[in-house]
DNA sequence: ATCCAGTATTAGACATAATCTAATCACCGT
DNA sequence: ACGGTGATTAGATTATGTCTAATACTGGAT
């Protein structure tokens, strides 16, 4: 018997709890983002959007991105040089498996990450807030590509 | 008794014995990309370089560092906030732990990172290359400004 | 030493991602 | 309706990185 855990309630619904005005744009790009294994770019969020809200605004996404992470709603994922991707899926921790040529990411729950540990003498004096491991490799289609 | 890894070879060494064309405005960029715990942006090694070397043009830095990174000579890391950096250290393995605030990076090593495992659920039909682990937080000077 | 072919370097144009600005708009309480 | 607050907008601006086509350099052959 497999032990599952209970589908995590949707950034849209979390938005709705919050006190945070939801206006139809932001509401747009809530719904942009949502879903498995999402991690859009900007730009796609805009595209996204815009075929539900067409007047929506390329600075209006970029506001509500930078907002949301701020909110610690979604989860802003530098793109290895590409655009930076938003990630919905801020509640259940999990880390990454990204493609070196595509930079196209799976959400995974790897073993031994509980097991990680920064030995004494390498802490520099930092505050500790988390770890992000990302596992890196060629996507199926990239493979096929060359 | 503490057991010390020898210092490795620095990048300009590695790069001698390289079938390489050693130029001037190569060797300021390994120079000035040499060091423990450097993670320079191509822009702060063009500023380097050009304390020695100060007709260096910025597309020659932006060609050697593509060229260091595609001979396996240096690391690039898509740095979480915008502009690329550049590790001389792509001999000896090892992670990260950067400041959440400033982006400062040092380098770590960490325990139990061989025992990091992707379930072969969560595979993706990827082939896997390396992973990467970065511990976040907030360094001394940056927990002490807020 | 000179020449040549191939390579490296360069300035500047171009491309892309992201942010900023200042004007306008929408919503809410009165 | 009015006014104030905050959200949205188009477009300019900044930051980062790539590309192009002309020039300079390098190393080998002679
Ligand atoms: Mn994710
Ligand atoms: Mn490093
Ligand atoms: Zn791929
Ligand atoms: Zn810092």
């Amino acid at each position: 018997m497999e032990r599952r855990t209970p589908a995590p309630e949707s950034l849209l619904g979390r938005l709705r709890r919050r006190d945070w005005t939801l206006t139809a744009q932001r509401r747009a790009v809530a719904e942009a983002l949502d879903g498995a294994h999402v991690h859009l770019t900007a730009d796609a969020v805009h595209r996204r959007a815009a075929a539900r809200l067409p007047e929506i605004s390329r600075a209006t996404v970029y506001n509500v991105l930078r907002e949301l992470a701020a909110l610690g709603e979604v989860r802003e994922m530098g793109g290895e040089g590409r655009a930076k991707r938003y990630d919905p899926n801020a509640v259940e921790p999990h880390h990454h498996l990204r493609c070196e040529r595509c930079g196209a990411l799976r959400d995974v729950h790897p073993h031994g990450t509980n097991r990680l540990r920064l030995p004494p003498g390498e802490r520099y004096g930092f505050a500790l807030r988390g770890v992000d491991v990302v596992f890196r490799g060629l996507c199926p289609d990239c493979a096929r590509a060359g």
